[in-house]
RNA sequence: GGCGCGGUGGCGGAGUGGCUACGCAGCGGCCUGCAAAGCCGUGUACACCGGUUCAAAUCCGGUCCGCGCCUCCA
């Protein structure tokens, strides 16, 4: 299946075209690691996955290489410890800890890479000398800039040019700037500041050149497709470019450059003040992970997103028919077949469209609950199963999911099955009165009933 | 000011010159002891104003509204 993607560096659709298709290679930008991740920060983590899924289908799973990097040393965590009076290592492994957490909840699968930013500074400091070598960046005050000036195609990715930039800004032009457009490579660290000696004196990288130099490490001077939110755009992919490609002579950097659209939460901008600042810790407390990966990918990703609460909540209830015609498939062991549905994986070669994926997984729900034939149901469930799967969802076992394993208070599972004996009894004796008072009970308590033929199903609300 | 994105039925959300998207909710029916689940049926939507065309939500021009970015801070 020959897979589309919408390339933000031509600003047109493109057929995708791996450089080596036994080795594909995608970086994403992770998360700088100094709070909880919010929604916003889940998306592209959400995105991404579906698009190394699809690769990993397409291509062969041991033929991708996905990257992504953990923003470890930045100032905003300095900033942060000052605050806290919490380490910086303390924070960094903790926030580290639960992002990985969060988005193995969110059901993103890991990353083949995922390397630290501190764990790369000479890399940095390597790629830094070769970039002052070749007249592309130059020392001022212990800092060390990148020579915009120097790199003739800076701004092809965000489609501006420099008078543009230099006439729009915002900010003052910090004086030890040759050119206003110039960015930091490495900058000087105060003594209680974290740094590590280098050539320039003791100090740390700036913002870009991790990205530049992990994506190196991992993936070669060379790859194939770059991934991120659309607010990294400009200046952070820009400058990664520029500085990847002057630091290989000139060698492209990268051939597809993928980017997700802005989130919003609650019709609002996120904000702490509005109550709306949704971090995925807080909502896993609330709502099945599931549901809230559903609620992601329910809209294309370059399309803005509005997320709200009811939004998770449409998707659990989604995800609920999904398990329920499992679970009433459950007669029949799932025939399985070696890859997912041709219109599943059309729709997710076509530059990811999940929204159109997830609706012919409501096909295949149909269809499944229509079956009669005990062969084609157990095609339509294997079927089901594995484009859930491409989408990375429908994992679970039903009555895991029905039940709602990790419920807390309540009736426990026993007390329940209990309770439903009580009324099978009395339904075969035609007591529909005592029958009825079981069922109001259990509904009450968030208990639904469903009788089937001779047996009588439950799951939680 | 510059660059860019978006406005689709009650809600979510694809699509894109002519053919039902899909889902949730609602309504009607079948099934059921009654329900639940499921199935079947049901909705003449595409911000506004012009233009092009046999035909536009889809192309062109303009207007309004919302959002983002514009360099050491996402």
């Amino acid at each position: 299946m020959t897979i589309h993607f919408y390339n933000t560096l031509k600003r047109t659709k493109e057929t995708f075209k791996p450089i080596d298709a036994t080795r594909v290679r995608m970086y994403v930008c992770g998360p700088t690691v100094y709070d909880y991740a919010h929604i916003g920060n889940a998306r592209p983590v959400v995105v991404f996955d579906v698009l190394y899924r699809l690769l990993r289908e397409t291509y062969g799973e041991d033929h991708v290489v996905y990257v992504r990097n953990i923003t470890d040393v930045d100032d905003k965590i300095i900033n942060r410890a000052a605050e806290s009076g919490e380490t910086i290592g303390a924070i960094t492994q903790r926030t580290e800890q639960a992002f990985l957490a969060d988005m193995g909840a969110l059901g993103a699968m890991p990353p083949d890479h995922q390397p630290r930013a501190t764990e790369h500074i000479p890399g940095m400091i390597t790629m830094i000398g070769k970039l002052i070598a070749a007249g592309h960046a130059y020392e001022a005050e212990g800092h060390v800039l990148f020579n915009v000036a120097s790199y003739r195609a800076y701004g092809e990715l965000s489609g501006r040019n420099r008078d543009e930039m230099i006439a729009g800004a915002r900010v003052e032009v910090a004086p030890y700037k040759n050119d206003p457009a110039d960015f930091v490579l490495w900058k000087p660290s105060t003594p209680d500041q974290p740094g590590w000696e280098s050539p320039w004196g003791r100090g740390r990288p700036g913002w870009h050149i991790e990205c530049s130099v992990m994506s190196e490490k991992h993936l070669g001077p060379t790859f194939d497709i770059h991934g991120g939110g659309q607010d990294l755009i400009f200046p952070h992919h820009e400058n990664e470019i520029a500085q990847s490609t002057c630091a290989h002579g000139g060698a492209k950097f990268v051939n597809y450059w993928l980017h997700n659209g802005y989130l919003m939460a609650e019709g609002e901008k996120m904000s702490k003040s509005l109550g709306n600042f949704y971090t995925v810790h807080d909502l896993l407390k609330e709502f099945p992970g599931e549901a809230i990966r559903l609620a992601l990918l329910k809209t294309h990703y370059r399309q803005p997103l509005d997320f709200r609460k009811v939004g998770i909540a449409d998707a659990k209830k989604e995800l609920d028919e999904f398990y329920l015609a499992l679970r009433n498939a459950g007669d029949v062991k799932a025939d399985v077949p070696d890859h997912p549905p041709v219109a599943v994986i059309a729709a997710l070669s076509d530059d990811l469209n999940t929204p159109k994926a997830i609706a012919h997984l409501f096909e295949l729900k149909t269809r499944l609950n229509v079956a009669r034939d005990a062969g084609e149901k157990a095609l339509l469930k294997g079927e089901l199963l594995l484009a859930g799967d491409v989408l990375g969802l429908l994992g679970q076992s039903p009555d895991v999911w029905l039940r709602g394993a990790g419920h807390v208070g309540g009736l426990s599972d026993a007390d329940i099955d209990a309770l439903v004996g009580q009324r099978i009894q009395a339904r075969a004796a035609k007591d529909f009165a005592t029958s009825d008072r079981i069922r109001d009970e259990l509904a009450a308590q968030g208990i639904i009933l469903e009788d089937g033929a001779g047996t009588t199903a439950w799951r939680r609300q």
